[in-house]
DNA sequence: CCGAGGCAGTAGACACTGTCTACTGCCTCG
DNA sequence: CGAGGCAGTAGACAGTGTCTACTGCCTCGG
């Protein structure tokens, strides 16, 4: 159906690999669950034999750990996108990736628990921490810099890299994320429904959480 | 239900429903994850053919969400235990459901897991309202009580059932919940351990997160 | 120039899974 | 005592993940 290209027929090369990925990803985003990322089912979306996922992921486990650990990398960009704008307030840019976060779980609710897994997390290692430690430095730069006496933005937030050499208690930021991560869970899975209570916005949720942790440490 | 006759020889008649569930949690409990779980290794488990589960449960997933249901049951007790202990201030109290909240996510991973895979809590329904519903109503209570102006055990925290006539914002306990909870799930999945800091300690963090929602709304 | 070697991908076999469909006992009740 | 219903068994069927040949294609070294 595609003009023959000389060089790369549709079936490219070493892009499989790519293409498995990106076809667990729009599988998990079509809401047919968990069960819809069988191995076949991908590559039958990749449009490659049952077969060809084995060349580059040598088990189903570590092609799903692919795949969640793409969803992880959208979290986060997601995430760090109202995190690190410019020019705003460090809290409400904390509330804003909060917002985000919580969004990201409602939106994407399969991949949000695809990603969460421990099993997949079990065997991710370093790949993990690439992908959340920049994300986990910048919160907590931005979290430092709302707990300034201040309150503004006179500590300009610099993302700092991976450098941890500030070895400053990651304690506010732990308490951030979790909060947050709680109300994505619940929220996410409409747990509120059943206090009969439809009312609990999330942004509310979030914005208290976060406000209470920078109340709390910033005295 | 159980109208039968209650002697019952091994292979009794009607308790293979629950022989199955049992079966169901051994297996979730031995680690062998949720691939272990198969309507056929549930069944062999429980000693009775392939097709038997079908008799009780519709689908396979009807059998795991029995299953999940049997261990939110499980967590809703060992949560009610330290939140209901007569004779301590309401606080400690909650602080200690928190802790043996986080401990259940830890100790019983695959089952924490299992039990808010919003799959299986979207067909659950009304039994899930009837589990989780009284915990939520102790928790109120307590939060509540420790809400007093007295701060003490003034008002005795009776559970006083289902009834939710008090009508009373629902705001503090979705909070507490929803801290614990995420507390529980990154600190059950070891996210913590890639901060490089293992002493982020649960007690601390469920402590600081109850602290701080008394404290916000008990002025 | 050409043959060797490696690699991505295909196709089939295998054990296993969940579901469906007879079919066998056993119990209860009219 | 016979009928009916139900729990449980056993087998068939499509589908799954993994494994094992096997085919093209590309890149080299001589």
């Amino acid at each position: 159906m595609v003009d023959t290209v000389t060089m790369n027929p549709p079936s490219g090369s070493a892009d499989t690999r790519e293409r498995l990925i990106r076809a667990g990803v729009e599988l998990l985003g079509e809401g047919g669950g968990l069960e819809s990322l069988g191995l076949r089912s991908i590559a039958r979306r990749a449009g490659v034999s049952h077969g060809a996922p084995r060349r580059h992921f040598p088990t189903h486990r570590a092609l799903v750990a692919a795949v969640a650990a793409a969803g992880l990398a959208d979290l986060a960009e997601e995430v760090r996108g109202p995190l690190t704008v410019p020019g705003r307030p460090p809290a409400d840019r904390l509330t804003a990736a909060g917002v985000a976060y919580v969004t990201f779980a409602a939106r994407r609710r399969d991949m949000f628990e695809l990603i969460f897994r421990h099993d997949l997390l079990r065997g991710a290692g370093a790949d993990l921490r690439a992908t959340t430690l920049p994300l986990l430095s910048d919160l907590h730069a931005t979290l430092t810099a709302a707990l300034a006496p201040t309150g503004g933005d006179a500590a300009e937030t610099e993302p700092s890299s991976t450098g941890t050499s500030g070895r400053a208690a990651w304690g506010p930021t732990i308490r951030v994320w979790t909060a947050v991560h709680g109300i994505a869970v619940l929220y996410g899975n409409q747990v509120f429904d059943l206090l009969g209570d439809a009312a609990t916005e999330p942004g509310s949720l979030v914005a208290a959480a976060v406000d209470s942790v920078v109340a709390e440490h910033g005295r």
